[in-house]
DNA sequence: ATAATTTCCTATTAAAATTATAGGAAATAT
DNA sequence: ATATTTCCTATAATTTTAATAGGAAATTAT
């Protein structure tokens, strides 16, 4: 399952992409809004931020904005900026590959592990067709937003 | 990620799968084959009678077997045992579903559960189509296993 | 019967991960 | 200057996971 955090990132990031290009946000106007815990949400955008997923400046006027246009934030960097891997097992993963340490079985002939290959290759074959529009929900618009 | 119980859980079953109709197997044995700690082991093994996969017997001789073939042992079934739901999102589980409390969507009309839905199906499609034989290696066989 | 073996079961402890909070430094705008 | 806002590190609280302890109950063998 995913954690609060990734939950609580989904839902600030589709907050930001229904203001995409309309300036900067300021955590406090997410946190009030979405009702997530303030601390939180800050650690939480700084990490985005970090990932290159967010930008933002200090200061009076300043906040949070999306780096690119919600259709090329791909919710697999979401997911694994905060939660780490997709993969069900160590063994498995594209990005945090470890081998298994539980695991007997020489990799390569590992059954189990090509189970969890082919788990793996379908979960990611749809997380990594997904952008953050895919997440918005369509009715949203805002007053400023004429670009539609 | 699959927790250490689960992978653990799948260890034991298929160590039972290798010596399936060859009567009880005690918990010390698995442990020590598989390096598994013998409590943690217990408290599984327990749990998987508990849900049907395995029977047991006490005493001198007693042990654990598989109730059923492997290739009736369900690879979700397992998991759910161990870890509960495969989903993504509470709000998108078939066997452990729950509203997801942080999202201030109403659920039908949510493009997250949407998109976590489709997830879901996919590793669905997948996991429900694995029984316990294809997480076996094909080249073991046990002396007293004649049937191939 | 008795002893040995093995699972059953509940409780508890230990460790790790998750979920948050605190407090002040740095940057920016007015 | 002052107010505002992010940055950053540390730490606290809570929950989950991982593992252990100890004895009861069942079964088998002698």
């Amino acid at each position: 399952m995913l954690s609060n955090k990734a939950q609580y990132a989904i839902h600030a990031l589709t907050y930001l992409g229904e203001r995409y290009k309309q300036g900067h946000v300021p955590i406090n106007q997410i946190a009030e809004d979405r009702k997530i815990p303030y601390k939180f949400l800050e650690a939480i955008l700084l990490e985005l931020r970090k990932a290159g997923i967010l930008g933002s400046r200090t200061g009076k006027g300043g906040g949070y904005y999306l780096t690119k246009p919600p259709e090329e934030i791909m919710l697999v960097q979401i997911m694994r900026t905060m939660d780490g891997p997709i993969a069900l097992l160590p063994c498995v993963s594209k990005v945090f590959y470890e081998p298994c340490h539980i695991c007997p079985y020489p990799e390569p002939a590992c059954a189990i592990r090509q189970v969890f290959l082919e788990v793996r290759d379908v979960t990611l074959k749809v997380l990594e067709g997904k952008s953050l529009r895919d997440l918005m929900n369509k009715e949203v618009r805002f007053p400023t937003d004429f670009s539609i």
